[in-house]
DNA sequence: ATGGTGGTTGTACCA
């Protein structure tokens, strides 16, 4: 079974990308990262005629999650208990969804961008984060032999060989003490990485801005994870972070990253 | 080669 994770910068500009790389990769399940499509606006006849089912959260232009699967799509889930809210009123956004797809509880998760050092969406970030962590934990104490894969653009660095520049990130959101303290709360709470121990840094990202010729200067970051619990973690066999998929015209920003399961 | 921001929206905001 193979799991991808792919912030594609909108799904309605990105379905002839998506549908290739589907087609050329033999991926079960995807979970997509900023559609920014709403539920009309979302293209599923073109995962339906490849053999996927789709499930998608989107509430407007912004954020955006959904899971797509041609294994099974189960018992889908909206957003996690705990789930801090952005906004004046008070309002969840579009970006979680989980799905039980065959035997494994797959998230697609947009991790809030904190923007800057200091502001509010540095705090929501690092609430939502916690609340996470919190949320997988519960997870793993009511089922220790859960498989959850929790996947999608975490707009972290949790490492220093996970950016092009320890200096040009000093003083930018990503790379911030707290955040990485954040980000590794959720792996003390029981989810690890398990695509770096095939792709040791430094070097390897996920994601390379549009500007300043980033991806060919090879400026990126490693900010895309699939953290996986212990029992899913035991049945990886390999992982692969898709570059090619960065390169070309009309390319998402972050690469698509692939686990391979026995 | 991988190439000098892009997407959605509406003339700004988000990343």
């Amino acid at each position: 079974m193979r799991i991808a994770t792919w912030n594609v910068n909108s799904i309605r500009s990105r379905i002839d990308r998506v549908e290739a790389f589907l087609a050329r990769t033999e991926i079960d399940v995807i979970a997509i990262q900023e559609t920014k499509a709403r539920e009309d606006q979302f293209p599923f006849e073109r995962f339906a005629a490849l053999g996927y089912e789709v499930v998608q959260h989107g509430l407007n232009q912004w954020n955006g999650v959904a899971i797509a699967s041609r294994v099974g799509l189960e018992d889908v889930q909206v957003g996690f208990d705990g789930m801090p809210g952005w906004g004046e009123p008070l309002a969840a956004e579009a970006r979680a969804i989980g799905a039980l797809c065959n035997g494994v509880r797959v998230w697609s998760l947009y991790i809030p961008n904190g923007r800057a050092l200091g502001d509010p969406h540095l705090a929501y970030k690092l609430d939502w984060l916690r609340a996470l962590a919190q949320a997988g934990s519960g997870w793993l104490a009511a089922n220790p032999t859960a498989q959850i894969a929790l996947c999608g653009d975490w707009n972290i660095a949790p490492f220093d060989e996970d950016v092009w520049s320890v200096e040009y990130y000093a003083h930018r959101t990503h790379t911030s003490p707290p955040e990485r303290t954040a980000f590794q709360g959720v792996v003390d709470a029981g989810f690890a990485d398990v695509v770096r121990p095939y792709h040791p840094g430094p070097g390897v990202y996920t994601y390379w801005d549009y500007t300043q010729l980033a991806f060919p200067k090879r400026r990126g970051m490693r900010i895309d994870f699939a953290l996986c619990s212990p029992a899913l973690a035991a049945r990886v066999t390999g992982a692969l972070i898709d570059r090619e998929e960065r390169k070309g015209k009309g390319a998402s920003d972050h690469a698509p990253v692939v686990i391979e399961l026995a």
